[in-house]
RNA sequence: UGCGAGGUAGUGCAACCGGCACCACGCCUGGCUCUGAACCAGGAAAUCCGGGUUCGAAUCCUGGCCUCGCAGCCA
């Protein structure tokens, strides 16, 4: 099921154009300082759904650059996580830390070519050195070392010889770079960590502006995908991957990277660090708490890698930073226990109910299948019964609501699988309902007898075979929809509802013994899952997955209060410098700039805008003044402001062919109705590609307007025969299709035919 | 503030070249039902704002507004 997303659309085009010569690579990189979690879990399905739509393995590499932060612990956990979301990565995973040589030898590159320093200045200082956002850069003052010098100095760093913090290796790019990522970022710094993989041997460590794109190009990555904060690194990575030379160096096109929005779920948190924060303080019992969106929690709370996939499908991808309603994940995590979860009975909080009607010790075994008939799956098993049973106390009503389904004081409801009971007495002490007396209805198994009448199914057990379970009702982890956006600490903001551990609930015999990470519905009340790690023979554990979905409104509980406080970050920025702005400082530099904006609205009859827009450089005006010699200058004035910026794209205007002459030829053409709009614009495309002569093109190609009625309808008439069911839609009130049929029209006669009569005629038939 | 990215129903996400605002979750109605589930049918609900180009603008031009990211020897 593959999903056309942006990212894809990248990947179709790159195949098209064979930019990496029709290979697609991605990787996911994590670094081994925590434990996956959901919003991982969108960026793996995305990186390895497409190596699996592409047929190319994807690679798991640890971004392991950072022994202080790093942990053997987590290295395992990820790739257990990668696995059981069913992805492979081959036997082995990679890490960057295998590429730390050759990283090293392309940093002694980059020295020798002048291109890197060493750079002695303290923290503080590089800081300092960096400027901020509004004001430049300052270089550091070595950054002209001499070339060998630096070499000296970098193999010092990389033997050992220089204590940490002593100095570091920097790129030399701009230290006035807008983007303060280029202001000459750090390369190495030294740390005399002991690493899990490369033990001692390097005091010194690349960061992650230096390994990343190195251990993307060195493995053949074509499209590298993280996200949205990266986007200002985008120049950096490619001047790493350009000025090493390192996918030449291994035979590879250069990657890509490409950048997406990361996943935001309402009521929990993402980051790792207030993820730890919650595991250190003991918020949540690890990192596998069914109340995390670790990998983990999900997995322990009963969450499938399925649900969890078809989660990411259904979220897409996308630039845009939202956040995601966490209904869609429970949504997705019910339809895929949907199918394959066994339906079994068990009451969370047990009330008694006696049948007197039935005789003591009398047992009837019933059966009941294991799935709905909708599912279509076999299965069944019994269900004992007899004459004292336990339903949910929440099935019992003193005083009914109206509308309400379930047992109440003298009515009658449907056992589940088994007979109708009518409820005869209610035992109550100290004011409380402690127990309750029925009978049942003879013959009511499997159907209901002439004028019994059945308020609704209850879900049951028989007290004598029931077994006791620890029931574990997890409910979202903050009690608010954004905790990250609060003012205080996050753990101000935790449900202090979203554990609750009932003790005393009692569940069917047949669940009995159930094996750890089962998955199973209790009817009417949830999914459930054996909790793998608690749950062991003589002692049932459940976790409640998700609830089912309850679309009863009687009495449904007021909705989440929808708590907003968005003020924390609304802070307005001052405005920013326009275009306007530029121009105007254009014209103050450049008197002939301001002579044309003062002289051209009479001049031509041109509208304010459109003067400002044509002097706010001298290649624009000129190109103005030498067309309007064939055609009126307010004309031509239109098409250059609105027609010429989208087909220049990122081109300067110097850089095509288009002249004065040409296009002033060609707004001539449309003027005096030789041409359609929509014609103009293709020739218009091709003056700015190859700088062909309008008139010789349009005669060439017999592109001149068709006005004339016989013509236009023929082709009316076709399009409405081709869209008879639209056609119908039309008539039937949905007028929006007037502008398809137009545009059909209008499309069928390439572009050629007039607009004011296609409408004319449209309208004609279509009435 | 310099630079970069972005703004479509309550939520998430589409609409290649300007021509039917798509789909899903959620919500509301109704149907079915031995799960108030599932399933089926129907419905309400959106192009940030202003101006312009065009027969026609979510899409092109233009002005504005709002949001996010960047000044770690983190990634």
């Amino acid at each position: 099921m593959a999903t056309g997303d942006f990212i894809r659309d990248i990947i179709e085009d790159d195949l098209r154009t064979g930019k990496h010569a029709g290979r697609v690579k991605t990787r996911f990189p994590p670094e081994p300082n925590g434990y996956l979690h959901i919003g991982h879990a969108k960026s793996i399905c995305l990186n390895f759904g497409i190596g699996d739509q592409y047929g190319s393995r994807t690679n798991l590499r640890f971004d392991d650059t950072n022994p202080a932060k790093e942990d053997v612990e987590y290295v395992e956990s990820i790739q257990h996580d990668v696995r059981w979301l069913g992805f492979d990565f081959g036997e082995q995973a990679l890490y960057a830390s295998d590429y730390f040589d050759e990283m090293y030898e392309l940093a002694e590159d980059l020295v020798r070519a002048g291109k890197a320093y060493v750079d002695h200045c303290s923290e503080d200082e590089i800081r300092d050195y960096r400027g901020s956002l509004r004001e430049p850069g300052r270089p550091s003052p070595y950054r002209d070392r001499a070339v060998e010098e630096n070499l000296t100095l970098l193999r010092r760093m990389r033997d050992g010889d220089l204590p940490d913090g002593t100095c570091v290796l920097r790129a030399r790019i701009d230290m006035s770079a807008s983007n303060m990522k280029l202001r000459d970022p750090l390369l190495y710094r030294i740390r005399h960590e002991h690493h899990d993989r490369t033990g001692d041997a390097w005091p010194i460590y690349p960061l992650y502006d230096y390994a990343h794109p190195l251990s993307d190009a060195i493995e053949g990555i074509t499209h590298s995908i993280c996200t949205l904060e990266f986007e200002n690194n985008r120049p950096l990575y490619d001047w790493v991957i350009e000025h090493t030379g390192v996918s030449e160096r291994h035979g590879f096109s250069r990657p890509q990277q490409i950048e997406f929005a990361r996943l935001k779920l309402d009521y929990t948190v993402m980051s790792k660090r207030k993820l730890l924060l919650l595991v250190e303080d003991g918020h949540v019992s690890g990192w596998d708490d069914p109340r995390m969106p670790t990998i983990a929690g999900m997995r322990r709370r009963g969450y499938r890698p399925e649900a969890i996939r078809a989660f990411a499908d259904l979220i897409g991808v996308a630039k845009v930073n939202s956040t995601v309603d966490i209904g869609k994940l429970e949504f997705c995590v019910r339809d895929d226990l949907n199918q394959v979860a066994p339906r079994v009975l068990g009451v969370l909080r047990p009330l008694k109910v006696t049948l007197t009607s039935w005789p003591e010790g009398e047992v009837e075994e019933l059966t009941g299948p294991y799935f709905p008939a909708d599912i279509g799956k076999p299965g069944e098993r019994t269900i004992p019964f007899g004459r004292e049973i336990l339903i949910d106390r929440d099935d019992f009503s003193l005083d009914p609501p109206a509308g309400y389904q379930r047992l109440a004081p003298g009515r009658t409801v449907r056992l589940r699988h088994g007979y109708a009971i009518t409820c005869d007495e209610v035992v109550e002490e100290d004011g409380e309902v402690v127990a309750l007396r029925a009978s049942h209805v003879p013959d009511s198994v499997g159907k209901t007898p002439a004028g019994v009448d059945i308020s609704g199914v209850v879900h049951w057990v028989s007290a004598a075979h029931a077994v006791p379970a620890e029931v574990r009702l997890y409910d979202r982890l903050f009690s608010v929809p954004r905790p990250e956006e609060g003012a205080g600490d996050i753990t101000e903001t935790l449900n202090p509802d979203s554990l609750e551990v009932v003790g005393g609930a009692m569940v069917e015999p047949s669940l009995d013994g159930a094996k750890p990470g089962s998955h199973w519905q209790l009817e009417r009340v949830g999914y459930f899952v054996v909790d793998a790690v608690d749950s062991e023979p003589g002692r049932l554990v459940l976790n409640r997955t998700v609830t089912l979905r309850d679309s009863w409104t009687g009495t449904a509980e007021a909705p989440a209060p929808q708590v907003q406080e968005k003020s924390a970050k609304a802070k307005t920025r001052p405005p920013k410098k326009s275009r306007v702005e530029y121009r105007a400082e254009a014209r103050l530099r450049d008197p002939v700039l301001a002579d044309r904006l003062a002289a051209w609205p009479s001049a031509y009859g041109l509208s304010e805008e459109d003067a400002d827009l044509l002097t706010g450089d001298r290649p624009t005006g000129d190109l103005f003044v030498e067309a309007i010699g064939a055609a009126t200058p307010a004309a031509v004035a239109r098409w250059i402001v609105n027609e010429l910026p989208p087909a220049l794209g990122d081109r300067e205007l110097a850089d095509t062919a288009l002249t004065g002459p040409a296009l002033g030829a060609l707004v001539a053409a449309m003027e005096a109705g030789e041409i359609t709009g929509p014609v103009a614009k293709d020739v218009f495309a091709e003056m700015v590609e190859t700088g062909a002569d309008p008139r010789t093109v349009i005669a060439e190609r017999g592109l001149a307007q068709v006005s004339d009625d016989a013509a236009i309808a023929a082709i009316v008439d076709g399009v409405l025969a081709a869209n008879a069911g639209k056609v119908d839609e039309y008539s039937a009130g949905k007028t929006a299709l007037f502008g398809f049929f137009v545009g059909q029209v209008i499309k069928g006669s390439q572009g050629k035919a007039n607009p004011q009569v296609v409408q004319r005629l449209v309208r004609d038939r279509l009435s």
